[in-house]
DNA sequence: CCGCTTGTCTATAATGTCTATAGACTTGAT
DNA sequence: ATCAAGTCTATAGACATTATAGACAAGCGG
């Protein structure tokens, strides 16, 4: 695992997101002004959350962007596995985005990193973005 | 964190050297025949650890490698750092790399971060080449 | 000393990933 | 209609990754 902007800013948005949830839409200038971040961009990013549900929109004057889920249903696991694939250090432990890579042959290696892997899921699948607002 | 091939394959060659330290130089072709290495690539990758003093050289016939220091006193967390930077998963909670991220801010996201650093850095500071031998 | 073998070092190239940006399009509210 | 937002595809610049090439240096065996 390695969070690269993508995760940190739709960390960042969804976190606003979920501190917003009564009220309606949030425009995503909103969010780009509170935290630096490209517009364009956070709409590319945006684009992949909808695809995947985890936000709903709405176009037009009053339109913008709200979660699709409760907060305490969106664990920062899934939201960084999205933008930014496996939470592994490398991908021969990992468990959704295996491949091989040139330690799959030593077994005591492996199993060095599939600890660390197994550790760092457990952590990120149990923290959503509730317990962070 | 996220390991490229160059930790993997220094982790690799640094404990093939591991499992040979009684007899005397290692050449490069064995170890990069044995796990599949470029050669050249190795080369440069073994330029970096031996700069950084774990391993010794010696060139002509006979030549080759062998580590500098015991095996029991070279970390996972030591290779990994030399080769691929970071443990932590963002720079903004690293103690040896840090740099502003955008998370930056965000402390409660900065704490559990901060916590998957302190785990992964003392599980890969425990660890060492002698106990994968 | 010669010639072979092995490591050293610098430069560079191919490919892929990251971080955006541009621009044409769609939808909804008033 | 018009304006204000989001949608979508394409593309580009910078940087990292993964090497490769080639000239050089040092040690050994005769």
């Amino acid at each position: 695992m390695k969070l690269t902007t993508k995760s940190e800013y739709c960390l960042l948005a969804l976190l606003h997101l979920a501190r917003r949830q009564d009220g309606g839409f949030v425009k995503i200038e909103e969010i780009c002004d509170r935290y630096e971040i490209p517009k364009k961009y956070l709409e590319l990013l945006f684009m992949t959350l909808r695809q995947n549900r985890l936000i709903k929109t709405r176009r037009g004057t009053q339109g913008g962007y709200q979660l699709a889920v409760p907060a305490g249903r969106i664990s920062l696991a899934s939201i960084i596995r999205l933008m930014d694939g496996a939470l592994a250090p490398t991908e021969s432990v990992s468990t959704y985005f295996f491949s091989d890579t040139p330690i799959a042959r030593e077994e005591k290696l492996l199993s060095v990193f599939r600890e660390i892997r197994d550790y760092i899921a457990g952590r990120l699948e149990q923290i959503t973005l509730q317990d962070l607002v």
